[in-house]
DNA sequence: TTCCAGGCGTATC
DNA sequence: GATACGCATGGA
């Protein structure tokens, strides 16, 4: 990895191929990363915020704002999946041709490790809803707790005292997640030591948690690369261009396939 | 007005 | 196991 941290400016230079703010951060994926001006995005991993600029889309450098580089190593490093190389991945893609157009389309997007508890919940909350409004709910409710809420900062909600986060029927979801989560009925520790079909199941006790919640669950928040999540725009990429299933070249690393996929077909339907 | 959105629970067969 | 339908909300 390549990178120089400046103690004056706390600040981050990276130089980083196969990376695209907009492909990655704006891509429902995450919710909380804001547009703050043209190749600049204002985020948060938790509580612990982020300004990241790209300098040169050319050659791929970022800097990181705000950032102590213990934090960069120890927290963004692995958020962004610095280490994955998607260089390699996509080449690897490459031999079949809808997601070689994919990769070429948008090939500056990672997927993004994001802390368990957000995406599950975040995922929770996307069911039969669009991205705008995802944006809107998950906006609401950390203006109200200052911060993405954890789950015991939530212990004492109702479906009704969510309210305000004009979640509609999703917030009985919610609450019975905070629930189960808090007993130990499910734990996100224990899903993430499970095989993938078990941690699937695990996290399927929770209401509102079905096997697509649960794949972008388990992809997103515990980095279960084999996770496929098919939502309706995945189905119509199966239907349109994998009536027998996936090809090979995705084998274990199906989820990041779906991310190209998933960001291609919404492009091209526009 | 109707349709749709990073689905799921429930009823029914 | 598969299929049909309702569900809160808000933008197109």
């Amino acid at each position: 990895m390549d990178y120089e941290y400046s103690a004056k400016s706390n600040s981050i230079i990276l130089r980083q191929p196969d990376f695209d703010l907009d492909e990655t951060l704006d891509c429902g994926q995450a919710f909380r990363w804001v547009k703050t001006a043209e190749n600049e995005y204002s985020g948060a991993l938790l509580s612990r915020p982020l300004v990241i600029r790209c300098l040169d889309k050319a050659d791929g450098v970022f800097e990181l704002c705000g950032t102590t580089e213990e934090d960069f190593l120890g927290v963004w490093q692995e958020y962004f999946d610095l280490a994955t190389d998607y260089g390699e991945l996509k080449r690897r893609f490459s031999e079949d041709e809808t997601l070689s157009k994919a990769c070429a389309f948008a090939g500056g997007i990672r997927i993004l490790k994001q802390d368990a508890w957000e995406a599950l919940s975040s995922f929770i909350i996307s069911q039969n809803n669009n991205i705008p409004r995802i944006k809107g709910i998950i906006g609401r409710l950390c203006e109200h707790y200052g911060g993405y809420p954890s789950i015991e900062q939530l212990a004492d909600e109702t479906p009704e005292s969510l309210g305000f986060l004009r979640a509609g029927f999703r917030a009985k979801y919610l609450t019975d997640a905070v629930e189960k989560l808090r007993s130990g009925e499910v734990s996100l520790d224990r899903a993430r030591t499970l095989p993938t079909d078990e941690a699937r199941a695990e996290l399927m006790k929770i209401k509102g948690v079905g096997p697509k919640v649960a794949d972008c669950a388990m992809l997103f928040g515990l980095y279960r690369i084999d996770a496929f999540p098919k939502d309706v725009w995945v189905k119509r990429v199966m239907a349109q261009y994998y009536p027998d299933g996936l090809p090979e070249c995705v084998r274990g690393v199906e989820g990041i396939a779906q991310q190209y996929l998933f960001h291609y077909i919404r492009s091209i339907s526009k």
